[in-house]
DNA sequence: TGATTTATAGACTGAGTAGTCTATATTAGT
DNA sequence: ACTAATATAGACTACTCAGTCTATAAATCA
């Protein structure tokens, strides 16, 4: 079925993404929407008319952000490998993606310094989102126990608020000028509290 | 020595301290000049005359906040108390005036988000405020290990950079709504890596 | 070809921004 | 009382902001 009128010269997917990278540099304030129509690549009206105002682009490219981030962490947890490959895969793509190569720090992270507090949207769908990634690696821990793969001095729900709350100061650490080796350094501290067991 | 001409109908440093606040509350980007001016209680050409220009007056909140907080963990920390209650302070201290009570996190934690990458200046400040910190933190830790007064398996280095990344975490956890419980819990679960030894 | 529909480029609007200027108020010293 | 110096209230400026409007372009369908 194709449609009547003018075809669109853009992707929605390929602007939401342009859009998303501006506002994970700028945050929401810094960044105009002249800068937006720039970087997406459309024009003015087009932005309107597919993602309704500046509030709501940036609502779209969280949830865009917040989803990419789950389908990459459930990918890296469902797997069938040992736990400790896992927390490794997980450490490195967390490096790699966020905190390290590029030093650009978290999207939410940054979003929670800038909103939370103010924008209700934004509070409720940022609340969802750390209670469900608090589920996803409460059950890894759980699991990985039950399996024996782990033992540590700390309960399951210790480990989580650990590496959350790790994962949080290493987006904003990564954010400081040569603070590499101190964020890899917090990893390393955490799977200092646990024993991995082989088979 | 009594100047001449017509006297200031405010002090700077209580304008300062209310710049601050604002500031810390909002950010930088969405604060206006208009809302200082009114917090502060001052004309819009003290301001200037006063403090330069928006960007100078945050710097000047940045360094005002950060040397409050020094002091207050130089007091902390350089006290004749037992090493456990000195790190018991200090979680209360940073709960009580970051974390929970208000819920306004930690101004430095909004900036090195919002402004490090961007500005040069704020970056060079955060900085130079983190290396002095992890020297705080560090000395603290070598002293009360020598001291004989805390034990750890992790060295003094990897307490102090467990402490620093745990703390700006919670600065952004707390942010959250029903955070506190778990906020408070990332300080428990540091004080489980210490055992302290009385006399 | 002509009617209809959608998209786009770019002008436009009203509000708000940081910062400046001007006129006046309030002090000290002579 | 007059001068010099500083502070302040508020008008003003040039610009940018988010968002809207208009005219035109590009497609489908009849």
């Amino acid at each position: 079925m194709v449609c009547k009128g003018r075809p669109k010269t853009f992707e929605n997917s390929e602007a939401l993404e342009k859009a998303k990278e501006l506002f994970w540099e700028k945050g929401y304030e810094a960044t105009s929407l002249s800068e937006l129509i720039e970087r997406m690549g459309i024009s003015r009206q087009s932005l309107y008319n597919t993602f309704g105002n500046k509030h709501s682009l940036f609502i779209s490219c969280l949830n865009f952000y917040i989803q990419e981030g789950h389908n990459t962490l459930c990918s890296i947890l469902n797997s069938d490998e040992h736990a400790e490959e896992k927390l490794n895969q997980l450490i490195d793509m967390f490096l790699e993606y966020y905190a390290c190569a590029k030093s650009k720090g978290c999207f939410v992270s940054f979003t929670i310094q800038e909103m939370a507090q103010k924008d209700p949207d934004v509070k409720s769908i940022l609340d969802k989102k750390y209670s469900k990634n608090f589920e996803l690696f409460n059950q890894f821990f759980v699991q990985a126990i039950e399996k024996e793969e782990i033992k540590s001095t700390l309960s399951a729900k210790e480990l989580t608020d650990l590496l959350d709350g790790i994962m949080l100061g290493a987006s904003s650490l990564c954010k400081l000028p040569n603070r590499t080796e101190q964020t890899k350094n917090l990893f390393q501290i955490f799977l200092k509290q646990i024993e991995f067991i082989k088979k």
